[in-house]
DNA sequence: ATCTTTTTGCAAGTAATTTGCATTTGCAAT
DNA sequence: ATTGCAAATGCAAATTACTTGCAAAAAGAT
């Protein structure tokens, strides 16, 4: 059973961070945790502003700022010109992109050690983190393409 | 015994794409070919100056896009707000980027293999192309620290 | 040498994100 | 519950990295 005081919850998140609880910050989290869509601080804004209709974009992006310098979000690039945001997972886990669709799907191939054994052993570098994302066409867009021969 | 008909030479590598040879597309592909630093567009613009004084930082920008299009060159962002370049090789590689001097490494784990086989059979996704960057302190960075104990 | 098309230099524009500052809010101490 | 003050917000203006429009210059086919 889940209660209101889940160390899951925002707020309980936010405290735990050592961050004031401000309703927009509580929402901008909220809003990554539950869109699994690694959305972008646009796509945060938009969802946001339903909630907080006067909420600013620039408190967005010092939110979403301040959430990653605590570590409590990760930040992607995917070839695009603007950020893509994710909560802070333990796992480990990569990114497939799809050039058609634009859909990301999450990987999750162990693959940093081996990674780190060999730069260490090549170029004796010390591999702290990865950013790993793969581009090709995803499974549902595959199969439209073969459907529509 | 190279000649400068080598087909490594700026060049050829232009009329070989079909691209109009200038001087300024001759300055930038050879600045990219030769500094294997990953230089980024202002770096690229500082060096092409000193042979070219009036060249254009816009010149550079449509040059590096140009010949990203064509495939000459690629581009990878390494967790910052701009581009950096290097030439197009057919060699498997990736990059080791050192937190604390900023030096890139050249990394030649094939990986590429592995992971598409992963990304196909565990979601149906096509792989065609991967980004793989790795961060954390190179060798020289590490043994500075070890002799500052 | 001439003509057509592409490229360049320069200035102005754009997208994503950041910053300065007055106002408001969270929350610790009354 | 009220107050005081540091921290966060909203809004406008700034910044960074890059792109674009356009007239002049250069490439290369004829």
């Amino acid at each position: 059973m889940q209660s209101t005081l889940d160390s899951d919850t925002p707020k309980a998140i936010l405290a735990q961070a050592g961050l004031r609880i401000t309703r927009q910050r509580e929402i901008i989290l909220n809003i990554i945790q539950h869109l699994d869509s690694h959305p972008d601080a646009d796509e945060v804004y938009g969802v946001a502003k339903k909630k907080l209709p006067r909420i600013n974009l620039s408190t967005v992006y010092r939110t979403l700022q301040t959430l990653k310098e605590r570590g409590l979000i990760d930040t992607h690039r995917f070839s695009e010109e603007h950020h893509h945001y994710e909560v802070n997972t333990a796992r480990e886990h990569h990114h497939l992109v799809c050039r058609q669709c634009g859909e990301i799907v999450e990987c999750d191939l162990p693959i940093m050690d081996q990674i780190k054994k060999h730069a260490h052993t090549e170029s004796g570098f010390k591999a702290l983190s990865s950013d790993i994302t793969v581009y090709g066409i995803c499974g549902s867009c595959l199969k439209a393409k073969v459907g529509r021969k």
